[in-house]
DNA sequence: CGGATTGGCG
């Protein structure tokens, strides 16, 4: 890896505030600016933009409350942009901040006030976005799409969908892309129940005229694969110009959800040959689909390949692992990974390995991690393991443990969130 | 001289 040289940047831009957009980490950014501060150059409302926006990524509450100081001393709260971007800052690390700022705020505007949605959104209170929403004496183009992402991303997705169309029946309104990839990935989101929706935005795009944008047809073929309608999502792919490896992960983890796995090994493989590099999402969906089929050599080589790329093995990669000797039967194998893993395994990984053990019936496998797994997962935090537990020794005609662990259930009606499917094999 | 905040990471 390079090592980052802020110094450079200076001299390039002989500019300390184009040298402070143009860096590439949120790092040199810190550098930078504090050397600024040290020389006592004097800050304009630039500088400090771009400062919060190369680290509002971070989402550390603590840097960005230290941003808000010196903002506060240089007199910058009353700068709307400078105030919205700290906002900004706020909503996507700490949200409750976020509610005091914007009541400090003197001066707002209307992008200040569609932070404040997609902060409601991101916090899970859709009605507090729609208060603020229709509160609003003025809404532009990115107002709608954020209060339409609100509902898509909480579950209200028919109040998205008639907001979409409130807003496509308003003349003086114009859809982009961002909002119909909003009322998409919110179709996607809610699998085959948002189909009909989905559908219909397909429709208005075509009926618009607009271009197949790698952006657009990806969320296209996002939406029609979660959907579980392969045939649309491949139609989709074929008439796009241009691919990502969003476009080709879209594609292979959709078919691997609705279990079509030989066709996501199919997918894979024609990605590496187009020459496209997956990212570790797209092994999740690879591995996914593995698992969903019993593919344990694909399996196996997908998941050296992680490594192979240069990518990070993620909990979410190991959990397809185990999830793939499980179903196999390869308990041996299953708990082998569990063991190897870098990261603490967590209450996905072990439902998954003692799952398998109750449907292979390996009760001395299972024995090997209870203990641990009762040690580190809390009855009222996940009921469904320790109702896996119960029914494991149950099975083995323990009846004194299995009654030990059912007393330790505060509760079993645990409400799982789980995938919306009509389309299943 | 310039250089701007928000809506979406599947």
């Amino acid at each position: 890896m390079r090592k980052p040289n802020p110094q450079k940047l200076i001299k390039v831009f002989n500019n300390w505030t184009l040298a402070i957009k143009n860096v590439s980490s949120p790092h040199q950014a810190l550098v930078l600016y504090s050397q600024m501060h040290r020389q006592s150059v004097p800050f304009n409302s630039f500088s400090i933009l771009f400062t919060l926006k190369s680290c509002t990524p971070l989402r550390n509450p603590s840097l960005v409350a230290h941003l808000h100081c010196h903002i506060l001393k240089l007199g910058f709260v009353s700068h709307v942009y400078v105030a919205t971007s700290l906002l900004n800052a706020y909503v996507v690390s700490c949200f409750d901040d976020a509610c005091k700022l914007f009541d400090e705020i003197p001066e707002r505007n209307i992008v200040t006030w569609n932070t404040m949605i997609t902060g409601y959104s991101r916090s899970g209170d859709v009605n507090k976005a729609y208060a603020f929403f229709k509160a609003m004496t003025l809404r532009d183009v990115a107002s709608w799409s954020a209060m339409i992402a609100a509902f898509m991303n909480n579950w209200k997705w028919n109040c998205g969908l008639s907001c979409f169309r409130e807003m496509v029946a308003n003349e003086r309104l114009k859809p982009d892309e961002v909002t119909v990839g909003a009322v998409l990935s919110g179709c996607a989101h809610v699998g085959s129940l948002g189909l009909l929706a989905g559908r219909s935005v397909h429709a208005f795009i075509a009926k618009n005229g607009w271009n197949l944008t790698v952006e657009i047809g990806t969320v296209l073929v996002d939406m029609y694969a979660k959907c579980g309608l392969l045939k649309y999502a491949c139609i989709v792919f074929n008439a796009m110009q241009q691919r990502n490896v969003m476009t080709w992960t879209a594609l292979i983890s959709g078919s691997a959800q609705h279990g079509y796995s030989d066709e996501a090994v199919s997918f894979f493989e024609a990605m590496q040959e187009a020459g496209v590099k997956p990212n570790e999402m797209t092994f999740t969906g690879i591995l996914n689909a593995c698992a969903r089929k019993g593919l344990v050599k694909e399996g196996r080589k997908y998941f050296d390949m992680i490594e192979q790329y240069g990518l990070q093995t993620r909990i979410h990669h190991y959990g397809c692992m185990v999830d793939l000797y499980g179903k196999a039967g390869l308990l041996e194998e299953a708990y082998r990974v569990i063991g190897t893993m870098k990261v603490e395994p967590n209450v996905v990984i072990w439902s998954s390995f003692l799952s398998a053990c109750k449907d292979h019936k390996q009760f001395q496998m299972a024995d090997r991690v209870i203990k641990q797994v009762m040690e580190t997962v809390k009855p009222e935090s996940d009921g469904g393991v320790y109702s896996l537990i119960s029914d494991l020794y149950v099975l083995n005609e323990k009846w004194d443990d299995a009654e030990r662990v059912r007393k330790l259930m505060v509760n079993q009606y645990v409400r799982k969130t789980r995938g919306s499917s009509f389309i299943r094999s």
